[in-house]
DNA sequence: AAATTCTCCTGAAGGC
DNA sequence: TGCCTTCAGGAGAATT
């Protein structure tokens, strides 16, 4: 499932493949993703080159000379380059054709999105809310900390708001607050300056871990260029219920917050 | 305003 | 072996 590594390391896998290349053809198989896939994505794309392929969240966005396109991985969403004549399989949603290759999005689940942006994709309504990114130099505790004034809402749920921050899905919140040694169910208002820096530093160096590992593949993820990711042997209590603490050796709980699997360690997270 | 619930979807996994 | 049920989850929308 794609979280910001997996995002950020689809966008390095395919952007020099799109960059400073003119789309050719647009092929839409299945239109209905989370909404509707424009009629007129030819039309508005095919004769543009990409200049350029950015991101901002878990969102990529496809800068064309004249507007752009967004594309959200959704759950099970994957970007891939591939030949242009490479047969579509199942689930094989949208083509977008640059002569010979081919930027094909694939999406069982169809979670995913591509919405079409007639200015810069980066101003779009979709992204006007997000917080900031995680692994920028200005991400700090003090962020966090402004936040949660006056919320009584848990943190792990504070932190998985992308108004509060982006790119901290399910399994990164559960890894960030083990290794803070903080308890997902601590009201938001109660955490001091100093717990939230030490949550601020860890969602850094977990979702850093993360890119340098290519993401975390929980069943079939792969970037760009088809390749898995290994982040998921670097796990530490996402999925480890019942095992042993890696710090203390209590067994790591399993709790429902807010609809999402929350696992933790009680003597260690507090 | 803040917090909670609902919704989209299908593959995987578990039970019998 | 196979059919059934349950679960997973990003995030906007709807509801409380």
């Amino acid at each position: 499932m794609p979280e910001l590594p997996e995002v950020e390391t689809t966008r390095q896998g395919i952007a020099p493949h799109l960059t400073g290349h003119t789309v050719t053809a647009v092929v839409v198989r299945e239109q209905r993703l989370r909404w509707p896939v424009p009629r007129e994505l030819e039309a508005h794309l095919v004769g543009q080159p990409i200049v350029e392929v950015d991101r901002r969240g878990k969102y990529l966005l496809l800068k064309a000379s004249r507007g752009g396109l967004l594309v959200h991985l959704g759950m099970s969403g994957r970007l891939q380059i591939v030949g242009a004549d490479t047969p579509a399989q199942r689930h094989d949603h949208v083509d977008i054709l640059f002569g010979e290759r081919c930027l094909r999005f694939t999406d069982p689940r169809r979670f995913g999105a591509l919405l079409w942006s007639e200015s810069d994709p980066s101003h779009h309504p979709l992204l006007r809310h997000l917080g900031p990114e995680p692994l920028e130099e200005d991400f700090h505790g003090s962020h966090l900390h402004q936040e949660a004034q006056g919320r009584r809402l848990a943190i792990k749920q504070l932190l998985m708001d992308n108004r509060t921050v982006v790119g901290v899905g399910n399994i990164y919140a559960n890894e960030a607050l083990f290794r803070a040694g903080l308890h997902p169910r601590r009201p938001a208002s109660t955490l001091t300056p100093g717990e939230w820096d030490r949550l601020a530093a860890m969602v850094r160096t977990v979702l850093l871990e993360a890119l340098s590992q290519g993401g975390t593949t929980l069943r079939d993820f792969v970037d760009g260029h088809g390749k898995a990711g290994y982040f998921q042997q670097s796990l530490q209590v996402y999925g480890r219920n019942h095992q042993p603490c890696l710090h203390c050796g209590e067994a790591i709980q399993l709790c429902r917050l807010g609809q999402r699997a929350t696992y933790f360690c009680s003597r260690c997270q507090l």
